[in-house]
DNA sequence: AACAAATACTTAGCCGGCTAAGTAATTTCT
DNA sequence: AGAAATTACTTAGCCGGCTAAGTATTTGTT
């Protein structure tokens, strides 16, 4: 690639890896039924079971339209369940399903695979430069779009 | 965010910036009524006019199915046109139009200010690190997953 | 020459993500 | 109390991406 086009950037770079990451990552959830995007709700509803739509959203940082189609297919697919909150009848809360909590503890194992192959034969160091790094990039992107840390 | 979590670690933090980095670049791309995805499009082409749909992909390393709706869309926006070759009917080969290249010109600059954008902050040494950890972590992925390099 | 295999896409269908617009319920404010 | 504004989603529609299956067309093989 020559010196200096788009596809030399660091951002390029990102989307490249990030690419094949979800794609290597939606081969391993595929054996138990989910996709990359539902394993992340899955882990904040383990966190807290009951979360409203909206906390769902806050935790992961994707408009409404999405969390709300991702829901209705995981609660199609028996991982969560969707009470309307009797309090506010706007709220819809969201719980895992045993069926979900059994999915989440493989998810993790998946979790940790990926981590490891992503960052395969970095040192100690290196990774913590990259991750201080990566974390300086993410915050370059505050405030000009608004999906991440809304507040 | 706890240690140890998934949101703590590198792969999450990759995806993250990425979809931020994403929107932002659809945000500005949109101007001129393209979407991220059809940029890179315009570049491959503008590198070599008339590639075949099969070069485009191998360029871009996605599906065939994706470059062929993606492909549609742009000759419908009047941004390429699509040519059956003579000596194989199978094949078609792809044209900027000049709507195509004016747009194009426009895309250099946007990926300019993404690229300045995405780096900000970090000095000429901490960037020449980085793309180097993050070659290592996309050749991580290698031969895992057929998109990328497949050869 | 004729049939099999490979090539180059295309189509259908699904997923995550987004925007824009809509709906219903709750608050707020006059 | 009643209208207006806000909140909490939902629906429709579009985009990039993927898989699986299908359709021509060309190449290879007997």
């Amino acid at each position: 690639m020559k010196k200096g086009t788009h596809v030399d950037s660091i951002g390029f770079l990102l989307g490249s890896i990030c690419k094949v990451r979800r794609n290597t990552a939606n081969e391993m959830l595929a054996q138990y039924g989910i996709h990359a995007g539902q394993d992340i709700l899955l882990y904040y509803l383990n966190q807290e079971d009951g979360k409203t739509v909206t906390q769902l959203l806050e935790d992961i940082c994707v408009q409404p339209a999405t969390i709300s189609n991702t829901i209705n297919r995981m609660v199609a697919n028996n991982l969560i369940k969707k009470v309307k909150d009797e309090n506010d009848m706007r709220v819809s809360r969201i719980f895992l399903t045993e069926k979900g909590k059994e999915v989440f503890s493989e998810v993790k194992d998946v979790w940790n695979i990926l981590e490891v192959q992503t960052v395969e034969g970095l040192t100690d160091e290196e990774k913590q430069v990259l991750k201080k790094s990566l974390l300086r990039l993410l915050s370059n992107f505050d405030n000009h779009n608004g999906q991440l840390f809304r507040k």
